[in-house]
DNA sequence: TAATCGTGGAT
DNA sequence: TATCCAAGATT
């Protein structure tokens, strides 16, 4: 029996018997590994889809997503090839879209650069665009087999308790820890379900509240569950509170029902989706009704009529809220002005749009018996 | 280093 | 209801 002897930290120091770790979490994995559709196969371009859409978001969210973007896009060359809006529309409603539009950049730099072939090695597939070390570990290790590590918030929280690593995994300096730590224990027989057996211990058992110890593979390697300490772990600081926005926003109808649409700017908060007209409100001596008025007189040049409120709706993200009055009104064509569509309620449906807007048109919808 | 960047589910 | 937070990357 060979045991290694580890250093993560200055508190503590690990002993762990690196083949049995293996052993039994690989035998575990085999067992027990959830069935994915992106681990149908090997497909370098696949796994790398799924990864970024994985990035901050659960498995069951995206497992739909991934099928309808497989099923449009199912190759690097069909994605390369696609309308920047079409794979945005396929991306609405998983949230951080440049993952979206990087993912494209990335995968069109592979088609010209590298012959339609993902990079195989650290140095090349590191530098295409929305590939971090993450996704880059992970495509490496789950496609090619290559022993790199791939440490995601599971790895980290997995370790910590393991190796009772203290920490504080909520900055960036602390990755470089925990990839130290699986250039150590990771199998080099099987890489790839290395990696994702930490990951898949993470989401099933070794859980951020209440992990399930006695049902966990590994707890005889596990430093905190020895010590009592699995719910102390991962250290992780709070991050602060967000700050509130008050909006208006409105739905302008022409006479034949169409809806004025604007397109967001390229960088920045939902870059590139379109959106319904809206302002800040600030606290002044005008109304939200004046205040709407006069800037979509001043944004569209048209006449505005009867102007009403239909709703409101909460828009949460992580740093940021928004809390928009929903309103509508009735506008002549308005001047021609780039990003600015008057779109039909058939045509409305091809634009990519934030979740908060989608719930507008419900309301307007529903409000109008549309 | 610390903010920014979405959304919905779990506790 | 409030908070956390999920297979992170970019700036």
């Amino acid at each position: 029996m060979e045991v290694k002897k580890l250093d993560y930290n200055s508190i503590t120091t690990h002993h762990i018997d690196i083949y049995a770790f293996q052993r039994d979490l690989l035998t575990w994995f085999q067992e027990e590994q959830r069935d994915l559709p992106w681990r149908k196969d090997k497909d370098p371009y696949k796994i790398w889809v799924s990864e970024i859409m994985l990035q901050q978001t659960r498995v069951d969210t995206v497992i739909p997503y991934f099928h309808r973007f497989i099923d449009k896009f199912p190759t690097i060359e069909a994605l390369a090839q696609a309308e920047e809006e079409q794979v945005l529309k396929s991306w609405e409603g998983l949230g951080y879209y440049s993952r979206a539009r990087n993912l494209q950049a990335a995968v069109r730099e592979v088609h010209e650069k590298y012959g339609g072939i993902v990079p195989d090695n650290p140095k090349d597939i590191s530098s295409l665009k929305g590939v971090g070390p993450y996704t880059a570990g992970a495509i490496l290790s789950i496609a090619y087999g290559l022993p790199e590590p791939a440490v995601d918030g599971n790895v980290m929280r997995v370790l910590s308790r393991i190796l009772l690593i203290t920490d504080d995994i909520a900055k960036a300096s602390s990755r470089k820890i925990f990839e130290t730590a699986v250039r150590d224990l990771i199998s080099h027989d099987n890489p790839s379900y290395f990696n994702q057996a930490l990951m898949e211990l993470g989401a099933l058992i070794c859980t951020p509240t209440s992990p399930s110890c006695l049902l966990c593979p590994v707890r005889e390697h596990c430093q905190a569950f020895f010590e009592g300490k699995q719910t102390e772990l991962p250290v992780k600081m709070k991050k602060k509170k967000q700050r509130i926005v008050q909006l208006a926003s409105i739905l302008l109808s022409d006479k034949e029902g169409r809806l004025v649409i604007q397109k967001r700017p390229s960088e920045g908060l939902l870059a590139n989706l379109w959106e319904f007209p809206n302002i800040e409100i600030s606290l002044q001596y005008m109304t939200e009704k004046e205040q709407l008025s006069t800037a979509i007189k001043n944004q569209y040049d048209t006449h505005i009529e009867n102007i009403e409120m239909i709703g409101k709706i909460q828009h949460v993200f992580t740093h940021l809220t928004w809390n928009i009055n929903v309103y509508q009104a009735k506008i002549d064509k308005i001047r021609e002005q780039k990003n600015v569509k008057q779109v039909t309620l058939e045509e409305i449906k091809a634009y990519p749009f934030p979740v908060s807007n989608q719930k507008m048109l419900k309301q307007y919808l529903d409000s109008n018996h549309l």
